[in-house]
DNA sequence: GGCTTGTATCTAACTGGATAGTTACAACCC
DNA sequence: GGGTTGTAACTATCCAGTTAGATACAAGCC
């Protein structure tokens, strides 16, 4: 024990508290980060703000500073998730099967923003004016296409929006029994190519103009 | 097990702090209906022990007694109303249309029935051999169909049988920003036959053979 | 019938650990 | 100094699961 460096409650040869670089808006973005993949696996009363904190690396406190409480937190979730899925599936004149695609693109490649607007979807929380005016302008947008002609007019311009976004999800939030009885592998690229095909073709169906 | 007959009148009569008349049978069905409220309402992790057994008007207790804990009471649950679904909306013959009809009637007049299976899909728990048998029959009956020429052939019978599914909720589980998009009066009955008969047109465009 | 005993059903109160949110304070930077 | 950003320790509450025991009821025995 003499020979040994004997380290002291004093830090000196041990960086374990590495001091966090001041930045305020990094660290922010850590927590929002963190907060969005512990909500999208575990939900709004499965996540925990421990865990989040300890994801992001910071400390719990900074989690009420920036964003308020949990409820809070999530909402920042939401609303951040929700651009990104609204900016990555734009609606050019109320092209439904571009839609479709555009947003089974970004949903499989994100997949927490599908989670997130998922279980959004199943709080009973009232839903905001941004939240609203976004689903207005993409009904519109269809709206418009059934008077050009681009897709049938004979069914509300709402379910078709609403029975389209549906569609979209329908592998990515397929109950896991449902996918467990395709092939063996779980998720090929090219079973997935496959999937995306069918439901392109699908949502075809469903706007091309009737007679 | 939903086919019971013999207690058809709702014991709705006193849920007062009276002796509790022993009946383990309906202390039971009693306890898997209050965990059905309540996990349809807040999910697993959202939903309380403590108010379930108030819901059901029985001690804490005799749920860990019949049902072990709050997973296997969930698992109680989720086998329960998949056993509803599933009968409420059978697929002869592959007809994926009157398949959206059934389902989208039965999960309307049972909310709970379509929380649970969508909290359930969101819970990543592995998939029963049951769940997995279930939906494997529904995917050859389509498959069957589209042999018979019933169905477009072109696309895979899983992804069919997915898309459809996820169609049949477009509505119940659509965000509510949506459904606020549309009339002010949340769910009129008339609106409700027309978004029935758009989604059934919709599920016609996507099952009707393609040249 | 009255009495005992055993078992299934039911209850109130408790516990240990988890968890959202807070306080007190230190370090940094202007 | 003073505002900002960070940390650790703390508190009050909640909650799943348990303990210990009470009560109804039926079978067995006299």
């Amino acid at each position: 024990m003499s020979d040994s460096p004997a380290p002291p409650a004093t830090p000196a040869n041990a960086p374990v508290r590495s001091p966090r670089p001041r930045d305020a808006e990094a660290t922010k973005a850590l927590l929002l980060r963190a907060a969005t993949e512990e909500f999208a696996e575990h939900g709004f009363a499965g996540a925990r703000i421990d865990r989040i904190a300890e994801r992001a690396g910071a400390n719990k406190r900074l989690l009420y500073v920036y964003f308020g409480d949990k409820q809070a937190l999530f909402d920042a979730v939401v609303a951040d998730q929700a651009v990104g899925v609204f900016r990555a599936a734009p609606m050019d004149d109320g092209d439904l099967v571009a839609f479709a695609a555009a947003r089974f693109d970004y949903v499989l490649a994100h997949p927490e923003a599908g989670r997130i607007a998922a279980w959004r979807a199943f709080e009973q929380l009232a839903a905001t004016e941004t939240e609203i005016a976004n689903f207005r302008s993409r009904v519109d947008a269809v709206a418009a296409a059934q008077r050009a002609g681009r897709v049938r007019a004979d069914l509300p311009a709402i379910d078709l929006f609403a029975i389209v976004l549906r569609m979209t999800d329908s592998w990515i939030s397929a109950p896991p029994a449902l996918r467990a009885v395709g092939t063996t592998p779980p998720l090929s690229p090219t079973r997935l190519r496959e999937h995306r095909a069918a439901l392109l073709a699908a949502v075809r169906g469903v706007v091309e103009p009737h007679p």
